[in-house]
DNA sequence: TTGTATGCGTTATCAC
DNA sequence: GTGATAACGCATACAA
């Protein structure tokens, strides 16, 4: 590694000169910085991060914490798109990207921590690494870990999830399930069901919008039609889609907690032996790539992980370089309805 | 943050005393050590990770480099699972984990770089952030910039790709191919297609145990069954798979490059209305989640990829503890067979 | 057994 | 305009 010092050398002056002139200071001649960024170039030198670190305070380094409920992790579809984008914006901006856990391992000990101390917290690890903020994803918030990481003074921006003191980047679930209802009534379907997933916020707003979406519409659904499955898992979805075949009243659509999940319906409605759309409708919710590529593609709401993680970072880099200026904010990213073909037209 | 001298200060003792106290020295009093500990427990203290690389040149921190053809990143259901098991076992040895990328924005002009300097190569980048080890895996291994840092004294593994110089773990395609041939083979088939992906090395190897493992059991499949089509893409290979179908001789088991541009195959033959495994059998491979829900379930070969990150992890923890006594190593990691319901049993 | 002093590579403050 | 020099927080060789 070529330091500093190396390329003062070289040049003929002192390491304060090449600093200043690598941050284009204004107290150093024109010709002299033109020398130094040419040596700099030539014998390939570039700073050592840990020791900027250590005297500016700033790493340009972002933590991320994502803290799934089913240990999916970064095999989660949704959060790793969000994450993909994120990190690309991140990398326009020249931050890198750490992901953050807690020291925690499964029996409690950590096998070669830095030191001989106990495991930290994320907030704790997130302040180790010198992070300049941490992008936190999670599907409970209220875990305490979490809490104090997202109530202390390092920049947060939380996706899908909003806290008065902390800025998030949240996915449209209201409008999203809106735009779905609206779709499948306007293709003449009354009687539709919900099945939902895992109790979060964002499954709250999902269900309220579902409600007030036929509330608006003059549709009362029935207490059977709303039921509670799994995200991402087939079979809970299954197995309520059988059940709701049978209805002596059953629905015309059935709109699934997410793609995955959605999957499971489609096996058991062919296990009735109905076909899609003709006999029955569904929809799903993401828009991950395998729902598109199913035929019948599937009708979905496709939310918008670009455009999250985008934000997320801008948001997020924003908070870190500006911190006086910075405002707590919630961002509403809509999604986008794929329309599919898994929704038939009801002919009454 | 709490620092060395803090807890030094609290303790009457000096900061040296501290440092050794907590790397766990046998030079300090052993009640001076709990004292120590005690305190640093109350207080709060963990050591600023950047003073301490700067000064041991180990940052516990390990870069990943991943260039996928397609840009998809994280999102590559294949690479996301493999990096998810190589970040547990990472944290679990007390590493985290960082993105290395170059510096090379679109525009060829680093907005946001520490300094006025032009972007770093991948090398550059991970020297910048003090990485101990970099995994690299990599759609074309080929690239310049990837060579350059394969080529460096910075400890690397390589995913399914493997050089001379530097330990690799890779997916066990030979094995994984020739297993599925024999499952097909066993259950009668004879006339078995194979769409395969990109040219990479992990495609020529199961280019060669398709022909291998059919020639064994005597048979030389005709130029036709043996196409090229493009990973995790439906179209092309539904394409493809019209066209086998439509053969005066045609397959009676088509194997597709992966789990994704499998399901381009289902829809291509339900679009002529034939029925799976009655009328025409299919394999994927992968095994990716998606693959193990549809109906009915893909006969696919599931690579280990809990075992594949795993592995990597250790090798490359264990190349940067030990440079000394480290051996390059190439680790091949067997898939395993799901028999599925995509392939039926033919009668003759 | 503990403390002092030095340096890791960088930036920033102040002299010159 | 440029150059010493003092931090930043930690680890270690060497003194005590």
């Amino acid at each position: 590694m070529v330091r500093l010092v190396d390329v003062a050398k070289r040049c003929g002056v002192s390491v304060a000169t090449v600093s200043k002139a690598l941050s284009d200071k204004k107290d150093i001649g024109e010709e002299t910085k033109e020398k130094i960024r040419k040596v700099c170039e030539e014998m390939g030198y570039f700073p050592n991060s840990s020791a900027r670190t250590l005297k500016i305070k700033r790493s340009y380094n972002l933590g991320v914490l994502f803290v799934a409920e089913d240990d999916s992790g970064l095999t989660h579809d949704y959060f790793s798109h969000v994450l993909e984008s994120f990190r690309m914006e991140a990398e326009a901006s020249g931050y890198d990207i750490t992901f953050i856990y807690s020291g925690q391992s499964p029996d409690g000990e950590s096998l070669n921590a830095p030191v001989a101390l106990r495991s930290m917290s994320y907030l704790e690890r997130a302040e180790y690494r010198g992070v300049d903020g941490v992008l936190v994803a999670c599907a409970n918030y209220y875990q305490p870990e979490v809490m104090e990481l997202i109530s202390s003074n390092l920049p947060v921006v939380t996706i899908d999830h909003s806290f008065d003191h902390c800025s998030s980047v949240v996915s449209d679930n209201v409008r999203g399930m809106s735009d779905l209802i609206e779709f499948i009534y306007d293709r003449g379907h009354r009687k539709i069901a919900f099945i939902y997933g895992n109790n979060t916020s964002v499954t709250q707003n999902r269900i309220a919008s579902y409600y007030r979406s036929l509330e608006e519409r003059g549709i009362d659904p029935p207490d059977q039609y709303v039921r509670s499955a799994v995200y991402r898992n087939p079979k809970p979805s299954y197995d309520i889609t059988l059940e709701l075949l049978d209805l002596k009243n059953s629905p015309t659509c059935i709109i699934y907690p997410d793609d995955y999940a959605c999957i499971g319906g489609l096996n058991a409605i062919k296990e009735r032996g109905y076909r899609i759309p003709e006999d029955i409708s569904v929809a799903g919710y993401d828009g991950v790539y395998i729902s598109q590529i199913l035929e019948p593609r599937l009708t979905t709401l496709r939310q918008n992980t670009e455009e999250i993680g985008r934000k997320a970072a801008r948001k997020l880099i924003s908070q870190v370089e500006n911190p006086k200026t910075a405002i707590i904010e919630k961002i509403i990213v809509p999604g986008r309805l794929l329309e599919g073909g898994s929704v038939g037209i009801l002919r009454s």
